[in-house]
DNA sequence: TTGTAAGCGTTATCAT
DNA sequence: ATGATAACGCTTACAA
């Protein structure tokens, strides 16, 4: 089998406990002694076997991340940021899926537990009372990236959702667009859509803009609801821009809107939500809020492993968005 | 601390070797016995540690990915297809990016054997002799996605790159292109940069095409590649069709050409490779080769857990591509 | 059907 | 500076 500290200590003729403290750099051996457990060590191709070491640490150098399915789009980036910083610090990230709508959460939490991460961090996934509940109950330190627990106590890093469909919005309406759409929200979800929604309303509302109720419509965050929403404005008011509920969406709005002849941003100013790379990457390049996922990812990670290590608490954060002006829109004349 | 199954046993009033049967499903015991230990883990909230089953089993069911920094673009579906099989089979996946172009593969590799992982699953890192070697040496059972090894003898999942870019040219002077330009490719790259450039090379040669090595724009499958490598054809020959190295390249490739007035597919045809996301949803939908991703992943995954849990030997696959016609060619007059 | 006890590979506490 | 040795939480013969 493998080789242990026992066959090393047997050929350098020392203890597992000298071994032991070689192999961690602990100090109280001599330059010799060290020498010789290294070699052979080296020799006999040794490699610890963390999980005995955990047993006995009660500690496992690992990060669970938890994702849903869908979020493939900005998973790279944020999974990137996460194991970036985790390398740094010695830590391993363990990673599960937790199903649509993370239905499948609590199997992942229990995974995790199992499994005894020192740390936990979820990603996009809404965590109602019950499951906030849960998840206090492991006693395993916690953060959310890009969602929050329903009393908002479970500590989060996310952008400020309101503000930015807000701003968006906003921005339109500084570019002189009066009817202005909103495409591929769920107005279910807790964290992505009722704040969205409102910021988008109530920035109408300020600027003395009816509501037009059939100008809003309501999808799943994807690149098809796009192509419906927009299928839907073609039938009935036409918008001269489109808020979307994500880069997705406004290439699916995008695409019809081309094969109906509808060029943009000549006759459509479309605006995104994400920055996912497809944003900057297509032609012409989107318009879009910047979620900064990489900063989310590594900056979580850091806070996470803090709160391990300094047993310091995690406070949540509101992490600014960013108006990526591109090619998308169009300033019209008053 | 945590509970452990000793205080079940207390509690349910067994041994720690009853409670271990019933928590494992293994038979031999009451029902009765059986549902006091259930009910006791119940109540003291026990969460099983599989680093103390993995001391004494000798599994750890885990299973390591070792991804290259860069692979952002279908980094997502390939970790979807793995993770999804993962789970159906109880096992937990390992992340860790490995640098680019793998130049941290050593260390993940050790921290893959230090926490020994069941099966380790290497995408998009080309192995070369010495990695090869340090591979098999682990012991571990370790399957290639989307790469190879120098000497191919360990086993792989991936499309025949050579054949895909064959294909792709071929496609492109069925519909009567002759100035097939080719960009993006990294020629020094072993898997993904050799043999689709041969299979460019060789396709017009069978089909009495001069290369015009102004056509062949190198790079490092980037978007900014492309954008290069269409800047360097606006100054020198321009050709009506060009294959390109990855979706992103194509993408890149599109953009500087839609900036300088060219219309795609109307005056230039553009193919892609990959046909990751961004392929469908950009506009006009890209023309592109398409691996499949997700079932690399899964398949991949599939077989290795069957090496490990059968002991049957993993063969390598070459898994096939397809061209996905969407609207970035056009077919010339003759 | 159930219990006893010997490991699994480390770390860590005491001695020496 | 080094060594014995008792944990850590679990599985697994072997007994009963």
């Amino acid at each position: 089998m493998a080789t242990t500290i026992k066959d090393i200590a047997r050929r350098a003729n020392v203890s597992t406990a000298t071994v032991s403290r070689v192999i961690n750099d602990i100090g109280g051996y001599g330059d010799e002694t060290r020498d010789r457990v290294l070699a052979a060590a080296k020799e006999l191709g040794y490699y610890k076997n963390e999980a005995a070491t955990s047993l006995v640490t009660n500690k496992t150098k690992t990060i669970g991340i938890i994702i849903p399915d869908v979020s493939t789009s900005f998973y790279g980036n944020i999974v990137t940021g996460i194991e970036d910083i985790a390398y740094d610090y010695g830590y391993s990230v363990i990673l599960t899926h937790a199903g649509v709508e993370g239905k499948r959460l609590v199997d992942s939490l229990k995974l995790m537990v199992n499994r005894r991460v020192d740390g936990i961090m979820i990603v996009s996934i809404y965590l109602n009372q019950e499951r906030q509940e849960l998840v206090r109950q492991l006693g395993v330190p916690t953060i959310l990236l890009s969602t929050i627990s329903e009393d908002k106590q479970l500590p989060y890093i996310k952008v400020d959702d309101y503000e930015a469909m807000y701003h968006a919005t906003h921005y339109l309406i500084q570019q002189n667009h009066q009817k202005i759409a909103l495409a591929g929200i769920n107005p279910d979800d807790a964290v992505a859509g009722k704040p969205r929604l409102a910021g988008y309303l109530n920035c109408l509302e300020d600027n003395q803009l009816a509501v037009d109720d059939s100008l809003i419509v309501f999808g799943d965050f994807s690149f098809e609801s796009g192509q419906q929403a927009m299928k839907q404005y073609l039938h009935q008011t036409m918008p001269t821009a489109i808020v979307c509920a994500s880069d997705d969406v406004a290439l699916g709005v995008i695409s019809v809107a081309h094969q109906a002849g509808i060029r943009v941003p000549e006759q459509l100013s479309v605006v995104g939500y994400d920055d996912t790379s497809i944003a900057w990457m297509t032609t012409p390049p989107l318009t879009t809020i910047a979620q900064p996922f990489y900063e989310m990812g590594a900056r979580g990670c850091q806070r996470l492993i803090h709160s391990i290590t300094k047993k310091q608490v995690m406070t949540s954060e509101i992490i600014p968005f960013e108006l990526k002006e591109r090619q998308t829109v169009r300033k019209l004349a008053r």
